[in-house]
DNA sequence: TCTGGGGTCCTAGGACCC
DNA sequence: TCTGGGGTCCTAGGACCC
């Protein structure tokens, strides 16, 4: 099997916009800023800028660093461009973030050119038409293709083929495996585990002594560069949510009520503006103290109305009203999940009043339609028994 | 200047159903 | 009547990613 997929990944997306469209910023150590660095250029970064870092100690790691604030508009006006760019060459784009896609190239054969030289007419037109530098690594999975761009950055193009990958692979330390963060390297560098090939030696009983089964399954089939996920088109957003940084000062509940309505008004319009409708609100609550808790809820019918939200929410905000007086409220955010489009509810049938057999039969068209998994017997009745209509899973794009 | 703000996926236990 | 297995849904929480 050749190495056909690409993971494609803008370099410093939000800071590279901005040297783009302000050459004074270009080759000067910058960074947007929003509260904390967003993003930071290379020059920054090498002053030891990091994203997530507040201001402050991004200013004191580096004396006149230059923070401009985000220009939303612009960095998505650069992203569709290039997604445009990834779609014209290759129309097996999974789009990950707003910087960053998988393409499967696998198919393309001889007629368009190796991987390799669709990856250079990805970055020679990235450049060219939008005026950013894209980093791309082709591999045989996707996992691999990641760690390629990742590990070629800023500006490069790496291709993994298929007999290097254990001597490309081993080295890397495991923070490069997708799904290791600072708490699983840690409980690894305890067992003095610290690259891939490493964990790829150790072998699967002893990993999940470490991890536990969920994590060591997943990292071993890693480790191996066992990835059998498919490039995926036509996805959509499982949840949609907002948040609201409070700052320390104290606020009455009556204020955070407000927060919380503004909040619901704007994640509900955002479902709408969807065709999309939900089930399950979720509040998340970060305390002055910095730790954090969410409290969930979920209601029968799917929809889309602020007021079915709004009651819901507040009755959630409701539980924690003497924690929140006690220890301070931070932040408020608010998600909405259990999403499925609008219109798989208008076609759902009618549920009310129909016998048991009725709905065992449509529960068998639905998964007949949707997979066996698709939907529970639950779903379509509701907990109280009371007929409902049902949820269907957003029918996933052929490919 | 004050520790954004947007997501994904996984797990475990209890309730409930067949 | 008792016991048990298998499955889904809901809730809460954890880790991680950009």
């Amino acid at each position: 099997m050749q190495a056909g997929i690409i993971h494609a990944d803008l370099d410093a997306f939000y800071a590279s916009v901005e040297q783009r469209d302000h050459p004074e910023l270009r080759g000067r150590a910058m960074a947007v800023g929003g509260g904390v660095i967003l993003a930071a250029s290379y020059e920054a970064r090498a002053m030891g800028v990091r994203t997530a870092m507040p201001i402050r100690a991004a200013r004191e790691c580096c004396p006149g660093l230059i923070v401009v604030d985000p220009h939303i508009d612009a960095y998505t006006e650069a992203s569709r461009a290039v997604f445009a760019i990834f779609e014209d060459t290759m129309p097996l784009v999974e789009p990950i973030s707003i910087d960053e896609a998988f393409l499967d190239v696998s198919g393309l054969g001889r007629l368009v050119g190796s991987p390799e030289a669709v990856a250079g007419q990805l970055r020679s037109r990235v450049a060219g038409e939008v005026g950013l530098a894209i980093s791309v690594g082709v591999a045989r999975t996707k996992f691999l293709a990641k760690v390629a761009s990742g590990v070629c950055k800023p500006d490069g193009l790496l291709v993994v083929e298929p007999d290097e990958e254990g001597a490309f692979l081993h080295p890397l330390s495991v923070g490069r495996l997708w799904g290791v963060g600072p708490v699983t390297a840690e409980k690894l560098a305890a067992k003095g585990i610290v690259t891939v090939g490493e964990v790829a030696a150790l072998g699967e009983g002893p990993l999940t002594a470490i991890l536990g089964a969920g994590p060591a399954r997943h990292l071993h089939g890693l480790a191996h560069n066992r990835d059998p996920r498919p490039v995926v088109t036509g996805k959509r957003r499982s949840s949609i949510g907002a948040q609201r940084a409070l700052g320390q000062r104290a606020r009455s509940f009556a204020e955070i009520e407000a927060v919380l309505l503004e909040l619901v008004d704007r994640v509900c319009q955002r479902v709408r503006d969807g065709q999309r409708v939900g089930r399950t609100a979720t509040l998340r609550f970060r305390f002055s103290d910095f730790t954090r808790d969410t409290r969930s809820r979920t209601i029968d019918d799917a929809t889309g109305s602020t007021t079915a939200f709004l009651t819901a929410s507040r009755e959630l905000l409701a539980t924690r009203k003497d924690d929140i007086a006690r220890q301070g409220l931070t932040m408020l955010g608010l998600t909405i999940s259990n999403l499925c489009s609008a219109e798989a509810v208008q076609q759902s049938l009618p549920f009310d009043r129909r016998s048991t057999a009725d709905l065992d039969r449509a529960l068998d068209e639905v998964r007949d339609r949707h997979g066996s998994g698709a939907i529970g017997r639950a779903a379509l009745l509701g907990r109280d028994g009371g007929a409902r209509v049902p949820m269907l899973p957003d029918p996933v794009a052929p490919g």
